[in-house]
DNA sequence: TGACGGCCCATGAAATCCCATGATATCCCA
DNA sequence: TGGGATATCATGGGATTTCATGGGCCGTCA
């Protein structure tokens, strides 16, 4: 699975039109087709974009959870019911929409921002205003070797 | 994995292109294909060139946190979003990604240095001084026995 | 009918390819 | 082992394609 990397400033044209970054569109076309999945990030302020494959991993995390626990119900409805699955026209742009656009307050230009297996989109100054946060947050975080950290929460 | 070692001074044309050390060509080819990652090195200004096999260790390490968790996204953020996928061109060069050229200060020259399992990229006065520096550092330092230190050493 | 989404076409800038050059390396064979 | 013949490499330039962007037109659905 190729990853989202890198940020990419576009253009949000009047018809509310984005290209999608080049690279990204190979990534998504890797893995399942020229669509995205697109689904309000309320914690960040921005817009998840997901390839059909990362879809497919959540669902797999979720089906880790007991049928009709709470915790499952509840992140169904976070993961899914909010969740638009968006084609791409011939010329790669997407249109985002306007519900995602007004809570992420994107206006005119969109930052796309690879973040391996999934990427965000974001108002420009708002990305840069949360990327300084999250670089200052990750600046002691180091990579341990996979198997020598306690798996998180599921094992 | 081949390592990348030595250190090549070549120039960046009027398009932006550099040749990549054949060397390091044919490292990077043994580690999936002819393509490079770039990132900027704030702490050095420098720019870090990873090979796809590297970056596929970082996912995998982040793949073992909890998706959504504020770690996993301060360091997906932070390994991701500034990082590029440059591809090699049938001549083996690369095209520098422009913000990371200035941030390195790199103009028409740039010195490609091996560090092992990846390389770096400066510009030529810049690395010498940093260079200078760091054989002083290293004098006394000592390479420990494997095992012998403890994993988690938070830098 | 009017808003919206889909398609097609057009454009300039940038990236990519292909071919060419000289300078080093490397090889081969007597 | 010398030395020419052959690759490899870094570099340059022109031609071609991709990419992001903008606009127009048409069908659809309420």
């Amino acid at each position: 699975m190729a990853l989202f990397t890198s940020t990419y400033l576009n253009k949000v044209d009047r018809k509310g039109r984005v290209s999608v970054p080049a690279p990204f569109r190979a990534a998504l076309d890797g893995s399942g087709g020229s669509l995205v999945y697109v689904k309000p990030n309320h914690g960040l302020g921005a817009i998840d974009g997901l390839s059909e494959a990362w879809m497919e991993q959540i669902q797999a995390r979720i089906d880790e959870l007991d049928i009709y626990s709470e915790e499952r119900i509840a992140l169904e409805t976070r993961e899914f019911s909010e969740t638009t699955r968006v084609p791409l026209d011939p010329e790669g742009r997407m249109i985002l929409p306007r519900e995602l656009m007004a809570a992420a307050g994107i206006v005119d230009q969109a930052t796309f921002v690879g973040l391996g297996r999934y990427f965000q989109i974001w108002q420009p100054e708002q990305f840069d205003a949360h990327k300084a946060r999250q670089v200052a947050a990750a600046k002691s975080l180091t990579l341990p070797k996979p198997g020598a950290r306690p798996a998180g929460g599921a094992a």
